[in-house]
Parts: C-alpha cells; sequence; structure tokens
DNA sequence: TTATATGCAAATGGTTTGCAAACAA
DNA sequence: TTGTTTGCAAACCATTTGCATATAA
C-alpha cells in the first residue's frame, strides 16, 4: 500500500498493515456489483468466521479517507463502495438497487461552470443518477 | 394544492388536507436554509406545541412524493429539503453544512450524454457537490 | 360516516463506539 | 515495547411504524 499515513488533528497516524484489511480490498476488488459494507462482511466470512461487522466499516471508512476506495452514498439505502477510486459518476436502479459506472466527458463542463459561480474551494462531488435499468423494464411491462 | 391524489399500488389515495401540513409546507418556504426535518421541527413547535416529529416526516416525504417540495439526500448527515421543486443541484459545506442552490446550464448535456451511454430509463438525479464555504475558508486561515 | 391524518411511543437498521485483548513494527 | 487494529456488544440517531384518537370531507 502506497499510502501509509493518516492526519488525524495535527498529527501522523501510522497505518499498520492488517490482514483483515487486506481481505477487504482483495474482496472489494473481487466483486463487480459495488457491494454494500454488509455484503462484503457475508462474502469475507466464508474466509474468516470470526471477522466483524465493525471491522469492515472502519476499513472501508480508512481506505475511502486515503483515497484508495470510494464511498458511494445512495440516500436512504446503505452505502456502497467502489474499488475504483477515479472520480466517476453512478447510475443505480430505483427497482432492484443494482449500481453501474458511468464515465461522463461532459461532467468536466459542469465543474468548470460551478467555478464561476460559487465561491466555494476544494470541490467534490457524488453524482448518482437514478432511473429503471432495462432489465426492470422487461419485467414491468410482462407484469401489465 | 393542486395534486390531491396518490397513487398506491393499484389505486389511488385521496389526500386530505390538514392544519400541520399547511404549516409545514409554509415553514419550509420561508426558509432559506433547506432545513433538516428536525430543524422544520424546533420551528413549527413554536406555533403549535403539540406538533409530532412523525407527523413533519411523513409529510414531508409525502410533498415530496407528490413533487410539491424536494427532499435532498446528503450521504451521512440528515436529508434537507427544498421549498424548490424545480431540478437543480445543490452545494454543501463540508465543514458547516450549509447547503446552496446551483443552477448549472451544463447539466443538461450531462442528462443527453447519459441517454447515450446507459439503458436505464426514467432517469432523475440528485447532485450535491461538496466543498469549503467562503466563510469556512476564512475561518480555516485565521486558526492557522 | 368513512377514510385519512395525527400524536405518542416503540421499533428499525445502518453505522459507530468503548473497551479489553490481539497484533504489527 | 508502543501504538494500532480487532472482535464483541452496546450505543447512536435519523427515520419509520403500530395503534388508538382526532379530523376532513
Amino acid at each position: 500500500m502506497i499510502i501509509n499515513l493518516k492526519i488525524v488533528g495535527d498529527d501522523m497516524k501510522q497505518i499498520k498493515n492488517s490482514r483483515q484489511r487486506d481481505m477487504i480490498l482483495q474482496a472489494l476488488k473481487l466483486s463487480c456489483t459495488h457491494p454494500t459494507a454488509d455484503e462484503l462482511y457475508q462474502t469475507i466470512k466464508l474466509q474468516d468466521a470470526h471477522i466483524s461487522l465493525a471491522t469492515i466499516y472502519r476499513n472501508l471508512n480508512l481506505m475511502d479517507e486515503l483515497g484508495i476506495i470510494r464511498k458511494i452514498p445512495m440516500g436512504s439505502a446503505p452505502d456502497r463502495y467502489d474499488p475504483n477510486a477515479k472520480k466517476h459518476a453512478h447510475i443505480s436502479c430505483r427497482n432492484c438497487g443494482k449500481v453501474c459506472d458511468l464515465e461522463l466527458s461532459s461532467i468536466d463542463a459542469v465543474e468548470k461552470e460551478l467555478m464561476t459561480l460559487t465561491d466555494f474551494c476544494a470541490i467534490t462531488y457524488d453524482v448518482v443518477f437514478t432511473g429503471l435499468c432495462a432489465q426492470c423494464q422487461k419485467n414491468q411491462k410482462k407484469e401489465s
């Protein structure tokens, strides 16, 4: 791991390796569904029956702060996590909850416009679109 | 109020007027801070000491579903509410929590790009940028 | 008269935290 | 040795829900 220091208040905190953190990062990297903390917990429990959900949360939060992974806030649904820390948007299905990655080149223009409109600085964003995925569209047609 | 029907499952639900709902909508319209449910509760309690927080939540959710107001999901912080139901983005200060409205014309292009990239339909979005507001930037300089 | 809305209190559920023991460096 | 991480259980807290009562139409 490249980053091994975390700034807490005025001083640095050393980050030590941990078997659990490695497992969590590996499981997240192998996933392709932007899993929730609990979904990761269920998966990892198969390898290590004694791991705690609190450990999952602590490490996901830590790695999010360090910029190794990204937390995707999902409104009222549980947060999801993305092994790809590169800035990108997401779209989630309001019916089945599935989350897909979006590479939107036009979003750069939005960031630029934003700069001219506001006196905020150090701007980041979480863009989560919501819609109905192709699969759920089909299913809805069948039902009616 | 224009809309007075709500679709629940297969049938319509009549919406009845209520003194409480009127108070909540009025308080929200008079606000300019995108208040949380609890902030509205504190304000409205001054007029009606017996109003319940559950009533605030029920009515805010109802009016959000009816498109009269908008709920702004704030990630880990409590949801905020906006009397302006027109589609627009927000930026919030990561330090003091303040939320400001943003009219971003360039966001239309993002929606268009999105249409060409995905097979999702019925797309809505909640765009919440996060940054440091001018006031908090000043305060941070003073401290250091 | 009948369905909808309310107030209250209790439940929910994702997430965080306190603490003593385990572990990394 | 020293500070960080873990597992467990309990706490947290925004939000929702069950239920009897009040209210709108």
